[in-house]
DNA sequence: GTCTATAGATTGATAGAC
DNA sequence: GTCTATCAATCTATAGAC
């Protein structure tokens, strides 16, 4: 009994941290059960499957920073409709922000993790980006409504790209701060997550500030959207 | 002669369609060559192997815009020398942005290739990576030398971060406004590239120019940095 | 250059003894 | 729960005829 817990959880921190670094298709069943020393059937013992594992690996952390993120952004919510006032969008990002990096508070997040996660939106199975997707639904919401408050003149599609740039910021700055696989000659300096997590709410905070161009001659309308988009495509089973 | 080079062809637009939608690693030589129509021996027989397939639909792309990039880099570096003024931020940004968004002024990107290259940095695949850190190495260091001009204030370590920061936004940008893979309930309006250039570019802009805090008290020293690098790492081979 | 057929390696998963 | 042994499927790559 003891024994199987510990081999579940041997399971589960070795999967993290292939996953991480090489990604879930390049591990296999066969290099993770040899790295954790469980037995090669322990993967399906346990789990059921590959997929599932990848599965667990996600939702075993991920829960933990959207809810502590969520918390956060209600509470602004809360002191916003009692007092009367507008939310400060600094608050509004680093509510978004930093349970994503520094993790839920008592928990610190994994820096394997932060590299899952900052591949989250990119992975080209839907069944993958959907957990992801999911998870971060109604802090998006959240935030994009208490977002509207603080600039109501600001076009909508307008704000939803800029969550998404801010989204990009953070998730550039997830894979950074992950243990990190270095990029030749570009990576930045490693710095503490207090310093990142700072200096990304400044950038974000600033850009989502930015005046909006759509007041004068630029604005009015850009055109039909010229590309398309995808709607049902290939298969999600591995 | 005529029919080869179709062949060639065909697998090349067929694997950047297959890679964008699928990854590399769930797109098989099978699955390839039956939609390419083209015979299963074709792909080994023009490229050798899968991997250097993969390199060249990366390396036949990544040029033709980080070239683009570094001749408009170049145009204001002259520009500013020669009339001894400092650079417009938000034209550093263009100059870096656009290309990676809309192509290199007469060949337009992909959509595809949109999602393969948002990927890039993120890839756990280090010989990946750095095909494209090696293609952006250039232009990274050449807007990272404008931009020093333009803001001789800011910490070397915080512009290294911003610069970042962009790039995030840029790659998020870039994989939105590729062939979509639809992230249900969160992904943004579509828009015409032009809008996601400009609206980009405001962000970007903004948040670059955004007050450093080290000024004040907030700035001195974070301290040491807590996370750790990983300089080496797992195999490279498929 | 194209094609068929197949080699050779690796994978995820499982049956069944302990 | 653990382990060994093995299966069945899949994949890349190639040899050799045309």
């Amino acid at each position: 009994m003891n024994r199987s817990k510990k081999s579940r959880e041997r399971i589960l921190e070795t999967a993290e941290r292939l996953f991480a670094l090489n990604g879930f298709h390049r591990t296999t069943i066969t290099q993770l059960t040899s790295e954790a020393k469980v037995n090669i059937a322990a993967v399906n013992y346990h789990f059921g499957s590959k997929r599932v594992l990848i599965e667990q690996i996600i939702e075993r952390r991920l829960p933990l920073i959207s809810q502590r993120c969520l918390e956060e952004l209600r509470k602004i919510r809360k002191t916003t409709i009692q007092e009367c006032c507008q939310p400060d969008i600094e608050d509004v990002l680093r509510a978004f922000i930093e349970p994503a990096l520094t993790g839920n508070g008592t928990i610190q997040n994994s820096a394997y993790f932060l590299l899952i996660a900052s591949r989250g939106f990119y992975n080209p199975d839907d069944t993958i980006r959907n957990i992801f997707a999911r998870h971060v639904k109604d802090n998006f919401q959240l935030c994009l409504e208490l977002m509207r408050d603080v600039l109501p003149d600001l076009p909508e599609r307008i704000l939803l790209w800029r969550i998404h740039f801010a989204i990009g910021s953070l998730s550039h700055a997830m894979h950074l701060c992950g243990f990190q696989l270095p990029t030749p000659d570009i990576s930045p300096p490693m710095e503490s997550m207090e310093f990142v997590v700072n200096q990304l709410l400044s950038f974000v905070t600033c850009g989502m500030k930015a005046p909006c161009q759509g007041k004068n001659e630029m604005m009015p309308d850009y055109g039909d959207p010229i590309l398309g988009r995808l709607n049902t495509m290939g298969e999600n089973n591995e």
